[in-house]
RNA sequence: GCGAAAAUAGCUCAGUUGGUAGAGCACGACCUUGCCAAGGUCGGGGUCGCGGGUUCGAGUCCCGUUUUUCGCUCCA
């Protein structure tokens, strides 16, 4: 594990070396859990985006795309559930060191009362036989009556400060009920926090005339309430997707291990709207159609796994992870749900619209049922990235760094080397360059020895170098150097294009799972 | 948010009981070489994360703060 880490720190620094990712406003300090892409960053992630958008809108003629605006209206969060669900109030034991949430703790407690009037009831009826009449009983066992009267008491006083939002009121809550942690035993309570989680900010520009919007929290629902209009304009019959890439935000209490958990991440997410009772054979569908996506870039299949949730969110009936197995362990990348019709439910509750689709074959009405599949770009991008980092042990004791990125996901595709800075060289490859820069992102470089040029490219994952020597100037060939192998051929350069093309482009990976 | 550790040049680090900062690599120019990094000469680059305090004097000691890493915690 110690060498994990050591590995994880390597990589994190090598993204930042070479121009992958950088920590956000670094030179006043850093902002904590934001990280910006740099120059090979950048292009990696939108290779990354393009593979995952064109595997949805050109793969299913039944998936349409959108791109929603990061501000919506604020009841939709409402509707969605994130308002609630994402205000905890939190409590820390300060001897355990373990938070818990303080709602969590007292209705615990509350349960305990309901345990104690169960096992007084229990004991009577042992004692009792048949002649036990459990109704009366309850109604007047003085031991009994004091614990409802407690509970009952807990219970409004619960309930009362959490509609004030009273977080003074919670923690004496504990403190009264001598509510202690399971772990410590102790009483050694700190204040109760709230956690807010989604971002907030103000819309209008006067102050009275302002109202408080949040910055989305998730991209699904961007979807959601553009569900009519995109079924409705592009004619949209069930089953059918929309699909979204963009960025969401979430004030993590605890944001950590690098670009994994982001206060703002990016998502690319795609709902499929899929008649009732279906949904669990799309669920199994989707399933693999995912994972074949990710399978398709050759990373290793033992680095994937199917992560299925025992404790299911609200709105889903059935969820599942992809993970991937990052330095630190397995970890989600990829969440599918199959989240009933709960969203559009909810909004046609908070909306008054009516949001339902017309079925031509069964001749009926109904709010359909989504598949969601969503995947962070952010994580897919570092699950890339760790996997392809290697330090290798080269013959004579040389050790090279190299980057064995997916070609299609490179953020370069080929470098153009005059072996030497004279003689027409730099010249002739200028001409190369020029003419295969239309299609391939491609670095020209002439500083340095050609070996140290060779490593500065693995370095980022350029999968081809091309090599122009004084040969090139008689026979109009170059060398083709291999990134993952070193080897070197002999090629014209009338046939780069295509050998290039080959490896390179995002074609060749859609053409595995299409 | 709690606990622990760290922060010195672009990177990796040194800096000896407090005496005003150094190396290697990288970078720039020129020369040399030319197929798997680290030849030569010259040069640029640091208010030692930030803010206080102790001291004649702080990179070094103390306090606070920010960021990062690890453990806990949380995770739609």
């Amino acid at each position: 594990m110690a060498q994990q880490e050591d590995v994880f720190k390597k990589i994190v620094a090598h993204a930042k070396e070479y121009g992958f990712v950088f920590q956000s406003s670094e030179i006043y300090d850093g902002l904590g859990a934001v990280y910006d892409y740099g120059q090979n960053g950048v292009e990696m992630k939108n290779n990354i985006k393009r593979y995952w958008w064109e595997s949805m809108t050109l793969l299913h003629e039944n998936i349409v795309g959108i791109d929603s605006a990061i501000f919506m209206h604020p009841t939709i969060w409402k509707a969605s559930g994130h308002v609630d669900a994402f205000n905890d109030p939190l409590i820390d034991n300060r001897d355990s060191k373990k938070r818990y949430r303080a709602d969590v703790l007292i209705e615990d407690q509350i349960a305990k009362y309901d345990d104690k009037i169960e096992k007084e009831v229990a004991k009577a009826r042992k004692r009792f036989g048949d002649s036990f009449d459990e109704a009366l009983y309850r109604q007047t066992n003085p031991r009994v009556q004091e614990h409802v009267a407690k509970r009952e008491a807990l219970h409004e006083r619960f309930a009362k400060a959490m509609n004030a939002n009273d977080l003074d009121e919670l923690r004496q809550i504990i403190i009264d009920e001598e509510i202690v942690c399971p772990i410590s035993g102790t009483k050694n309570w700190t204040e109760v926090r709230q956690f807010n989680l989604m971002f907030k900010t103000e819309m209008g520009s006067t102050a009275d005339g302002s109202m408080t919007v949040y910055l989305r929290p998730e991209t699904a629902q961007g979807i959601f309430v553009n569900y009519l209009n995109v079924q409705k304009t592009g004619r949209m019959r069930i089953p059918f997707g929309i699909a979204q890439i963009g960025k969401a935000f979430r004030n993590e209490i605890v944001a950590r291990q690098f670009i994994f958990r982001m206060r703002e991440f990016e998502q690319m997410e795609m709902q499929f709207f899929v008649r009732p009772g279906e949904e669990l054979k799309w669920f199994d569908t989707w399933k693999q159609t995912r994972l074949r996506w990710h399978k398709a870039l050759g990373l290793g299949d033992s680095k994937y796994r199917f992560h299925d949730h025992d404790k299911l969110a609200h709105y889903a009936n059935a969820a599942t992870d992809i993970e991937f197995e990052m330095p630190f362990g397995f970890k989600e990348v990829e969440g599918i749900h199959s989240r009933t019709n709960f969203d559009l439910s909810q909004h046609e509750k908070f909306s008054g619209k009516k949001i339902q689709y017309f079925d031509p074959e069964l001749n009926e009405s109904y709010t359909p049922y989504v598949i969601e599949t969503s995947i962070g770009v952010d994580r897919m991008f570092l699950s890339v990235f760790c996997s392809s980092y290697e330090e290798q042990k080269l013959e004579g004791g040389d050790t090279r760094v190299v980057l064995h990125l997916p070609a299609p996901l490179a953020p370069v595709k080929c470098a153009v080397l005059p072996l030497v800075k004279k003689d027409g060289l730099p010249e002739k490859a200028r001409e190369i360059v020029d003419d295969l820069k239309f299609d391939f992102a491609t670095h020209y470089e002439e500083k340095d020895t050609i070996g140290k040029r060779y490593r500065r490219q693995d370095a980022i994952g350029t999968p081809y170098c091309i090599t122009v020597d004084h040969q090139t100037l008689e026979d109009n060939t170059v060398t083709l150097r291999d990134r993952d192998t070193m080897e070197q051929t002999r090629v014209p350069v009338a046939d780069l294009h295509k050998l290039i093309h080959d490896r390179v482009s995002l074609t060749s990976l859609l053409r595995k799972i299409g």
